[in-house]
DNA sequence: ATAAGGGTTCCATTCACTGGAAGGTCAACA
DNA sequence: TGTTGACCTTCCAGTGAATGGAACCCTTAT
């Protein structure tokens, strides 16, 4: 299969499926004019990196989980551990996005926004 | 002033300063030395940039919001459009990741995490 | 004289792509 | 057979917002 038939099927675009040979996450063939040629397990590879990105994993943990899943040894308490850690970020990142809404709504709410020059938003970041 | 103590009274490393001069947020005079010599005005600046940052803004809402801060004409509206279209940016980003940490959560419940290779998590990642 | 602790510039790196240029390949159609 | 258009290739540069490091200059104290 051809880049752009694995860019379909995996919803993922072509460039970026470059950018993960580039990286070591997949390794294509080559046919013999140079086009790359994807097997059915690069396909399969690649629906999982798009997965697994969607869920907000780094390129690094997509590397581990992909080493884990080609492991049928492997422990589920590795895999586990490494999404815990990403819910840990995650959790951190809503964390700090909701305090920075809260204020933000608040000099929103408490700005007239008008005509007018003055302004709680710009006054609290001046700290006035 | 030094850059050494600007950043000790702003909060921000010096090397986030010298940055924010290369961009053009702010221009310090310079010593004869060479050295850049900032002015209380600078000082003032540097720690609003720094509340902004702190509140998400973008570099470019902060240009923005500076040459608002400037301008004693300003309306409070146009403010108020960044600090709502930042709400915004905000609002979805939080959306997102609240939708990953679902997904995520209900996964990492599901798997054992111990020795034995049977896991919900990769299973799901690869739609087995 | 020299050492410590400032300061300076410039270049490279981060993360995960994305855009674009310049050019090779292939299938279809006149 | 020629050519068009849709593919494909590589390589380089840019994104945002810094951050790290090298190599070097300035000031003050010992």
């Amino acid at each position: 299969m051809n880049i752009g038939d694995v860019a379909d099927l995996s919803g993922l675009p072509a460039k970026t499926i470059r950018y993960y040979e580039d990286i070591g996450l997949v390794e294509p063939l080559r046919s013999a004019n140079g086009y790359r040629s994807f097997r059915q397990s690069d396909v399969h590879k690649l629906a999982f990196l798009g997965r697994a990105r969607a869920l907000g994993f780094t390129i690094e943990d997509c590397r581990s989980l992909l080493k884990l899943y080609a492991d049928t040894d492997r422990a589920s308490a590795e895999v586990k551990q490494i999404a815990e850690e990403h819910l840990d970020r995650i959790d951190r990142k809503i964390a700090e996005l909701t305090e920075m809404r809260a204020t933000l709504s608040h000099l929103v709410d408490a700005c007239a926004g008008d005509h007018r020059p003055n302004c709680p938003i710009l006054a609290d970041l001046a700290m006035e």
